[in-house]
DNA sequence: ATAATTCATGCAATCGATTGCACTGGCTCA
DNA sequence: TGAGCCAGTGCAATCGATTGCATGAATTAT
């Protein structure tokens, strides 16, 4: 700038001031200073305004789970998410940095916020951290959201899709199908406030809001992996031979290997088994049968949203958490001919 | 750092210096400027540093597609690429920056390296950009990799595996297995240069080192989705009923579709048709039948290598374009009953 | 004609670090 | 004892922008 300045013939503050249409400066100065600029192929250093300006446009996401942990990686849905963030966060300017992190701590602070890197941090998920981790980050007071419901007594913010309801909207779709034997395969391996958690929950309390007695035999684990799903199949149908439905309550990836599995088992689906699975990602439509599946509605809400309250907190906001309904994409492998999408509200309330 | 001088009674240089450990420095202010800092909790700011320094520790990562385009981004493959050169960045010390673009130009410099925000650029392939613009790219001297094949005449520098030979490998392969008619379906929307293109050209070649006629018959085309490879296989089923084996050297996710839309027209894989992908994605191993396919070899080869050529043209170096040989993963849909793993070494050269 | 006002511009400080050079005081050596 | 040396430290410039305040010229008012 100082060269732009010289070449101008005017100061350097001048020129910026210029080149930022300010009311101080004459429209012909204006005029020559943008011209020389261009003549010149004048780009301004953002690094140096940032500093100067102590603003930043860049929001870093943080990966909470190790890369090597390819069954997480291996999830379209993550895929998905993340591009859509980053589209709705070019829209308000910003540009997105990638940081993986095998625990969240006070180092997205230091390392990125406080050192000027990033404005803000948007965090994809609890992972398996211990919550008081997570709010010794909010003590640190840097602006930041984290993907996920909300927990008790939370003074940060969240955004998710209410998972307790959609695994009771799954339960009920099930029971109005006219299924009777509902099975679980969900991923208990993290620690109790996980989403899987709130899941199996809203299928417990579902079952209880149908009258239907709970049966350990219905209950598999399974970890975001194709392996874990055949060995979930292959216990349920051992241990619990009249099931007729299967809620894979950890993702479609794997809900998609428990319908290969049970097909190999001689299964037919949906009439023998009916299966719905857990994000809706693009793959459903093109298996057979479709995969019914919980949408976490990232496209029409929960990036946007992350986003836009992120942005409220650079800007000295508060904010509160939110809640999401999500929503029931229905296709042929739940057993229900038509397409069709279900929300919260078409649930059964208990009395 | 003011603040932190001015509690331990030095000056700011000497604070900083202490900081780095510099000889200049005795070693009692070292130990009491340290011990003032960890009290309070002193963290540097990069973005003055720097500034100063005239370096910066972020390398952005182009994504040449639009997010729309969400055939693309289903792809776990693109995913997976992004979070292994996360991971071998990281240990280089930088972070990634995520950018998507719709095409290829000299803002890469505007934005990025000239403003100061990041030390150099990965492309993740050529999209469907003239190739006249990558080099109006490489014009600048800013420093950048680009995932793909090596064009002729080509300045730049790129990385990628050699489709040509990946495709002679899977189509040998197939003749090895007794297979006589080899379709393939391939997604040719995009300029000539593309991968798809090598690949077909790869598929050609073998033919001819076979003696096997070309047959157009034989042809189909494919996007990244699952629709068009329901029409691909409808297309290939009625023009060509001999069929009995398929490249389909568009992507895996396309090829499991195809294996579908087989299954559901009746075939047998692979003992009616044999079936082989491209880029050997995790499903790969958990769909039915297992899927063969050619690994692009991110996790042993690609990544690294379009980290560290970046990262040597950021210090100045010369850099070489680079072309791995693929791999072919040999798992049930081929044919094969064994699992295996050829490289290019193992097709038939011309004589 | 002089004071008051406006308009356009430049000086210099600032953001938070790093670093060349000058300076100080204590030491060695002739 | 005085010149030379060296270790340790601070001043001030620098990276590339932005901005409060002062300056100076032109214009208007008295």
């Amino acid at each position: 700038m100082a060269d732009l300045a010289r070449e101008a013939g005017v100061s350097a503050s001048t020129a910026s001031r210029a080149l930022r249409d300010s009311p101080l400066i004459s429209q012909e100065t204006i005029a020559h200073v943008k011209q020389v600029a261009k003549q010149h192929a004048y780009r301004p250093h953002l690094g140096a305004r940032n500093l100067r300006l102590k603003k930043c446009n860049i929001v870093v996401l943080i990966l909470p789970f190790n890369y090597a942990d390819s069954d997480v990686l291996a999830n379209p849905y993550i895929f998905k998410i993340i591009g859509t963030i980053g589209s709705v966060l070019r829209e308000y300017g910003y540009d997105l940095l990638l940081s993986q992190m095998d625990t969240i701590s006070e180092q997205i602070d230091d390392r990125y916020i406080h050192a000027g890197i990033a404005a803000g941090a948007i965090i994809l998920g609890r992972g398996d951290n211990d919550p008081e981790k997570i709010r010794k980050l909010a003590d640190t007071g840097i602006p930041f959201v984290i993907l996920g419901p909300k927990l008790e007594n939370q003074d940060y913010c969240s955004v998710g899709i209410d998972n307790h309801l959609s695994a009771r909207m799954v339960v009920q779709h099930f029971a109005k199908l006219g299924r009777k034997h509902i099975a679980i395969v969900s991923d208990n391996r993290e620690n109790r406030l996980s989403e899987s958690y709130s899941r199996f929950q809203g299928y417990l309390q579902a079952l209880k809001e149908l009258n239907f007695s709970f049966n350990p035999n219905l209950v598999a684990q399974s970890i975001h992996s194709g392996n874990s799903a055949y060995e979930a199949v292959r216990k349920l149908l051992h241990d619990a031979p009249e099931m007729d439905a299967i809620f894979v309550a950890t993702s479609d990836v794997v809900a998609i290997s428990v319908i290969q599995a049970l097909q190999q088992s001689g299964k037919q689906i949906p009439e023998d088994v009916a299966v719905i699975g857990f994000d809706n990602i693009d793959l459903c439509d093109f298996i057979t049968p479709a995969l019914t599946s919980v949408s976490q509605r990232l496209q029409d809400g929960v990036a946007t949203i992350l986003v836009e309250k992120l942005i409220a907190q650079i800007n000295g906001k508060d904010v509160e958490s939110t809640m999401l309904e999500g929503s029931l994409v229905i296709r042929q492998s739940c057993g229900q001919a038509d397409f069709n999408v279900l929300n919260g509200s078409s649930i059964n309330q208990p009395q």
